[in-house]
DNA sequence: GGTATATATATGTAGAATGCACATAGACTG
DNA sequence: CAGTCTATGTGCATTCTACATATATATACC
């Protein structure tokens, strides 16, 4: 593979390095949980949850994405919303969380765990401490 | 929204259920860390891999999705590979981490303490109160 | 009144990740 | 020589998500 070598070593670190910082800041779906946990403490809209999303590690985001996610889960029978003009802005769609939408989250708790076990998983063979493992 | 109200709350729940099975078992790109940290440990190929991926948490996965991570890594130069055929069975492709790929490992070490707080805060919500993990 | 800004929601397009089915092929077994 | 285990790969479709852009309402200011 001599097709790229001009790059020094360092080029491709920092390439590597913009990879690791996008690539891996979300897991796929975490949103749904939770927005769904938000929606569990109180209804609310997109803007708001928006919001709440940054403030939960969620760098910030592109409105978009957000909207169309909210979307889905309402389609997913998840949410249900409806529209809110009495306020003094926009009209606001506010969202309220669904039996299913409950269930959902039941069940997404249980797959948390497991992301635990392999995320204490890593750290553990990452900083060294392997536990015994042998070559084949 | 009366479009689809002929399924009840049961088959929606259990709908529900399928994909939060499916859906958030495996959270996007963490193959490629635990993958190049097997391949700090000792030079492996793409069957072995599998096997220990396994173990790692990551069910059953499926072969094809497995080598096409292996080659897209080589493309970013994360490891390199070689041809083993002194073995029994057929040739394989054996794989070793590069400096590059050592690199990704620490940056991505960082992201993971990130979803650490953020698993952390999810179940802090759910249930009331922060899990039980001993810290270091 | 007219213009700018903040609020609020949504779509269009493209790229990446991944699952599923399927393809290829060597080596051993009966 | 058919079947099975090992081992690696491709094609296709779906899903998730980032980015840019569009739309509309309310408020502030001149």
């Amino acid at each position: 593979m001599a097709e790229k070598d001009d790059k020094d070593k360092k080029a491709r670190e920092e390439e590597l390095r913009e990879k690791a910082g996008k690539a891996n800041a979300r897991p796929k779906n975490w949103m749904v949980p939770f927005l769904l946990l938000c929606l569990r403490e109180w209804n609310s809209y997109g803007y708001e949850l928006m919001e709440r999303m940054t403030a939960f590690g969620f760098g910030a985001m592109n409105p978009g994405t957000l909207y169309r996610v909210l979307r889905q889960m309402e389609r997913d029978g998840m949410v249900s919303s409806r529209w809110e003009t009495s306020g003094d802005g926009p009209a606001r769609r506010v969202y309220s969380i669904t039996d299913v939408g409950e269930a959902y989250l039941r069940f997404w708790a249980d797959s948390l765990e497991q992301y635990r076990r392999m995320t204490d998983t890593f750290f553990r063979l990452y900083t060294g401490r392997s536990p015994e493992r042998e070559e084949e």
